[in-house]
RNA sequence: GCCGCCGUGGCGGAACUGGUAUACGCGACGGACUUAAAAUCCGUUGGCCGCAAGGCCGUGUCGGUUCGAUUCCGACCGGCGGCACCA
């Protein structure tokens, strides 16, 4: 905002920000706040972007700054890019002009890492802060658990990834919807399509966000010409391109299931794809039971309640009872149809129910009564039947106890569909209605061999069990260990894992089962598993595991697709070292295994299609010396030598990052896995304007991107005279030249600065760590300083800060913490405990704004009623965290209560002045409500209840004073008493109350007194005031001492009068005291 | 649409873990002071019936739990806020 008032008026933006604070600081101070203005600081002051710039560098030295070129939100109207954060409903929120796109590149900080985004998100949980605050954040992070899935291309050697919360819903994906910046997008697309794919990608690029997320609005897409492979079914289904599915969710692709989500429904419905119900609701327990009653007339007396006994496992129909339709009439048909027919029991029998039952319309007579249409059209009846006795075919009726327990319920009309009682009527289905999806949980169908599993459970199984439930004539692979077992612990349950889910049949003998795995032995393994290894089969052996996949195949004579062998180990080679160092090895059989006499390599090298060697030059273990020994006698196979120490870290098996071994596997299938995905997005770290922290990045043909060193730091913004954005995106930083060029300060070269500013946020996240050590001109703040105040006690701010800066702010202090600028000692969450004060509202009720023309200004507040009044009414007009709305009229009653307050306190000044020490004879009652108003206001300030604290100062000072005669000569009010007054209310009216503290002598301030404490000795009262409940209403008001015990009260309430007469002469059935509240009885 | 929060006099709002609903303030009405008005001070103020004593009804609606519900439970109605094609 600085920066665009200076862009109108002409000035720099130097002069009016620093004008806006000069003015901010004055309000702030007239309204009395007691804040520490030696620790000030100002975000746009070289001294402190010096450390935000700084934080920056960090942030890019450990890879969570990054530069990319992404589309952004551009706000044409400010020519500059918007945070998501900063796009209210589609519209700049600065401006309200609609939201472009552009492709820009820019700096963005990865706060959506590993690293952070699930701290984020636990940290929440031990906070002491609003719910809805936490709640709030937890949304925008929007973690949601699913599974990622790939399919295969149809025609290419490539996999569409897509992610959904439903992999249940696998069978039931009829096509691939892709987003249109999807990269995959120009390779699949056919020849044929590609004019129209290419018309619709530019197409989506131009609409602004608010036109793509219109709901309203009709779905768009265009076909790729290409298909995928549903790994579930094995079916051949479309890939279309819509703008429906967001490049920045997820993987950027979807399977589409339109029978169960209603996204899918509506694009399937406009292309006319297929829709393959999955899923049918089913109601377990008769009490759900429920009546769709936006079925057309016919359809709806087919079939209304299937539900399921669980004693049989048999299906109920019920049908609808004609006797219903007498009571009610939808849309004025009457149905006069009869029961269930032969035709629907047909259409029954298809969707594949076996063990069907029909009950007869006179057992449903009883529930008739129930169904009836809601006065409002929109809304349906639902019956909370009885069916229990249905499901025990009992023909007595529902006694009236029973039916009084059935109460209808309305619901809106797009509730009903989560009501649907028709399992896979596919009939009704595609014939009526279906007015959109159901997505809900219930029973499989069409899925194969999960058709009758539980939904829920269903989902928990597919992703492990793709495989087992789809895959036809499944390959196999034998994986082969060597000695020691590393592998087995590491890397083969690894790879074991990624070949069950592409399908493939992955057997890893483990040591006891084959004694040992240089024996050969896994023959016998393989008999007792009844496994064929065929032609389809892939062998892979590692390490010792090498020689004896060889070995076997020459024995049995098998033919296989593939072997491979990873670090193979040449026994004849290393003897010595091996025996060393598996001195319990069967050395003899391993010795008559590899022999190499024992070889016929001619032959071997018949029996695979294909030998692939994979070795590293790291392996501790296997010298690549042994390669050269596998190579010359097996002269096809094909080599691939892996270098670098990060696949062979831990152990000469660990190598679980080495996902490039399962390139030689070929998939028939594509693979599943669990998978989070969250909402957040990273932070946009820049802005194409001038009025900014520099980015103190410097762009190096050689180096790459450089940081400034920080010894450089604070990389200060250029003087210049025109800083309008130049419209183009590029910052107005970009045209300044000498400013511009530099030198690497790594290689020395020519080289560019980063010309892009950061933003707002950058520096605002961390200023509260710089206030505890404002002006450390070597560290950002002396650690020990950091120990004593961090972390932040109480952080009081608006909700409008819920999400933004309170989530990157927690981001940054994280950061910090993990790179040990903020001491382990004050933890990793800046705020332990947040308070959200309520907006104050103008006086319709509406938020304040100029356009409303509601704006109440506090300097004219203060200017009529003073500070003290402003401060006090603010505090005193409701809850401190709820919004109410401001009413002028109702500060008069703040200004009398302070007037009156003035005028007392200068009648007591006064006469002690003229030397009157008058002094109120001690009244117990008196120091009794003075201890009273200490214990309140002092429990109400520390609980943020303001308001009732000053209502117990208003009742405190209106029952000492005489009856409000405030100039009376009587001197009421001893000194003492007074002056606990005035400490009470000192927070609330300092200045009001600085003044009489200074005429009545101190010469010190009264901020430094100690706070008063209530004595229990003067809270105590020996009588109390008790009410009499009969029949639990109050009919007398009784005194009792204030220890007096439960029968002595009871005696005394019972001798009333009063509660004789309400008695009528009845004895109590019931009569309790509970002590120091209330005598009850019941007759 | 989804999620979250909230419904108490003419108004802002009190009522602690279920225990005398409407504290405190504003407004309104009546009175005192004043030639008069303002300011100040005193009193009344949830609704209905009643001369009165007193009674009945009352915390969005309906129902439940309880000796007793603004408070707890269920359903509904209304309002506010957040997110919004998040798969």
């Amino acid at each position: 905002p600085a920066e665009n008032f200076a862009i109108k008026t002409g000035t720099h933006p130097a002069l009016t920000t620093a004008k806006n604070i000069k003015n901010m600081r004055k309000q702030i101070q007239s309204l009395g706040f007691s804040y520490d203005w030696d620790r000030e600081v100002v975000t746009s002051d070289p001294k402190y972007y010096k450390w935000t710039q700084w934080i920056f560098v960090q942030l890019f030295k450990h890879g969570l700054a990054y530069e990319a070129f992404a589309p952004i939100n551009w706000c044409p109207s400010c020519k500059t890019g918007l945070a998501n954060e900063e796009v209210v409903n589609g519209k700049c929120e600065r401006c309200g002009t609609v939201v472009t796109k552009k492709q820009i590149k820019q700096w963005l900080v990865k706060i959506t890492d590993e690293k952070y985004i699930e701290r984020l998100l636990h940290g929440l949980d031990k906070l002491d802060w609003p719910e809805n605050i936490k709640h709030l954040q937890r949304n925008w992070i929007g973690r949601s658990e699913g599974a990622s899935v790939k399919f295969k291309l149809e025609k290419a050697d490539e996999y569409i990834e897509i992610f959904t919360t439903r992999p249940d819903t696998l069978f039931g994906a009829t096509y691939i919807v892709v987003s249109p910046e999807h990269p995959l997008v120009h390779k699949i697309t056919t020849p044929e399509q590609r004019r129209a794919v290419g018309k619709y990608q530019i197409e989506a690029t131009r609409k602004s966000d608010l036109d793509r997320t219109d709901l309203a609005k009709e779905k768009t897409g265009i076909f790729t010409g290409a298909y995928a492979i549903n790994p579930a079914n094995e079916k051949k289904i479309p890939i279309w391109i819509a703008d429906y599915v967001l490049s920045t969710y997820g993987t950027g692709a979807i399977m589409a299931v339109p029978a169960h989500d209603e996204r899918d429904y509506a694009f399937a419905k406009k292309f006319k794809l297929p829709i393959t119900q999955v899923v049918a609701p089913l109601f377990e327990n008769t009490t759900d039971l429920k009546v769709r009653m936006d079925l057309p007339i016919e359809t709806r007396r087919l079939i209304y309640g299937i539900v399921r006994n669980p004693k049989d496992n048999t299906y109920l129909c019920l049908d609808w009872p004609d006797q219903s339709w007498g009571s009610f009439v939808v849309g004025g048909i009457e149905d006069t149809e009869g029961p269930v027919d032969a035709a629907e029991r047909e259409i029954l029998e298809e969707t594949g129910f076996k063990n069907l039952k029909f009950v007869s319309e006179v057992e449903w007579q009883v529930h008739t009564k129930f169904f009836a249409p809601h006065k409002n059209e929109n809304r349906y009846g639902i019956a909370v039947g009885v069916v229990f006795d249905l499901l025990d075919q009992r023909q007595d009726p529902v006694s009236e106890e029973e039916k009084k327990k059935h109460t209808v319920r309305w619901i809106s009309k797009s509730k009903v569909r989560d009501f649907v009682t028709h399992r896979n009527a596919k009939f009704i289905w595609d014939n009526y209605l279906h007015p959109s999806a159901f997505s809900g949980d219930g029973v499989m169908v069409n899925s194969g061999k999960a058709d009758g599993m539980d939904s829920v459970k269903f989902k928990e199984v597919i992703v492990d069990k793709l495989d087992a439930l789809t895959c036809k004539d499944k390959k196999t692979c034998l994986i082969v260990h060597g000695i020691g077992g590393h592998d087995q612990e590491n890397w083969f349950p690894w790879l074991k894992k990624e070949l069950v889910k592409n399908c493939w049949e992955a057997l890893v003998p483990s040591m006891p089962e084959t004694d040992h795995p240089s024996l050969g032995l896994w023959n016998d393994f393989l008999k007792k598993k009844s496994i064929q290894i065929n032609e389809q089969s892939v062998l892979v052996g590692h390490s010792l595991g090498a020689p004896a996949v060889l070995n076997y195949l020459q024995l049995t004579g098998t033919k296989v697709d593939t072997v491979i062998l990873v670090a193979p180990t040449n026994p004849l080679q290393h003897w010595e070292s091996l025996k060393k160092d598996f001195a319990q090895a069967d050395w003899d059989a391993v010795k008559k295994m590899s022999d190499e006499k024992n070889f016929n390599w001619k032959k071997i090298q018949r029996l695979a299609k294909r030998f692939i060697i994979i070795h590293s030059d790291n392996d501790p273990f296997v010298p690549v010396e042994s390669i050269s020994f596998y190579k010359e006698r097996l002269p096809s196979a094909e080599v691939y030598l892996f270098s670098g120490k990060k696949h062979f870290s831990k152990s000469n098996g660990d190598m679980t990052s080495f996902p490039e071994i399962l390139k030689f596997f070929p998939m028939q299938s594509a693979g599943a896995s669990r998978t989070v995905n969250y909402k957040l997005r990273d932070w946009l770290f820049s802005r194409q304007r001038y009025w900014g922290e520099p980015i103190p990045i410097i762009h190096c043909e050689k180096c790459g991107n450089v940081p400034v060193p920080e010894e450089d730091l604070p990389l200060e913004l250029p003087k210049v005279k025109k800083y309008e954005p130049t419209g183009t995106g590029e910052s107005p930083l970009a045209s300044i030249d000498k400013w511009v060029n530099t030198k690497c300060p790594q290689c020395g070269n020519k080289a560019k600065r980063e010309t892009n500013t950061m933003p707002q946020w950058a520096g605002s996240n961390w200023y509260f760590l710089r206030y505890c050590d404002p002006k450390n001109e070597k560290l950002l703040a002396d650690p020990e300083k950091l120990k004593q105040w961090l972390p932040v006690d109480l952080y009081v701010g608006g909700a409008e800060h819920a999400v933004l800066h309170l989530l990157y702010a927690r981001f940054m202090y994280k950061f910090l913490y993990d790179i040990g600028t903020v001491p382990k000692e004050c933890g990793d969450e800046p705020f332990t405990k947040l308070k959200n004060q309520g907006l104050i509202l103008g006086q319709d009720n509406q938020k304040m704004s100029k356009s409303r023309g509601n704006v109440v200004n506090p300097d004219d507040v203060i200017k009529e009623y003073g500070a003290d009044a402003m401060r006090m009414y603010e505090m005193f007009m409701g809850p401190f965290e709820d919004a109410k709305p401001w009413n002028t009229n109702g500060i008069v009653g703040m200004s009398r209560f302070l007037e009156r307050i003035w005028q007392w306190g200068n009648t007591i000044v006064s006469l002690l002045a003229k030397g009157d020490q008058r002094v109120l004879v001690q009244n117990e009652g008196r120091k009794r409500i003075l201890h009273q108003t200490i214990q309140k206001v002092t429990e109400d300030i520390e609980n943020f209840r303001f308001n009732t604290a000053i209502s117990q100062l208003m009742i405190y000072f209106k029952e000492v004073t005489v009856q409000g005669k405030v100039l009376a000569a009587e001197f009421l009010m001893t000194k003492e008493e007074f002056e606990i007054f005035l400490k009470l209310l000192s927070p609330f009216a300092p200045h009001l109350v600085a003044e009489l503290w200074e005429k009545l002598g101190h010469q010190d301030m009264v901020d430094f007194e100690p706070w008063p404490v209530a004595e229990a000795s003067h809270l105590q009262v020996s009588e109390i005031s008790v009410a009499v409940q009969i029949n639990g209403r109050v009919r007398d008001q009784l005194t009792v001492p204030a220890e007096a015990s439960e029968e002595a009260v009871l005696k005394l309430a019972l001798a009333s009068d009063k509660v004789q007469k309400w008695l009528g002469g009845k004895k109590p059935k019931m009569a309790k005291y509970i002590k120091g509240r209330i005598i009850t009885i019941a007759v």
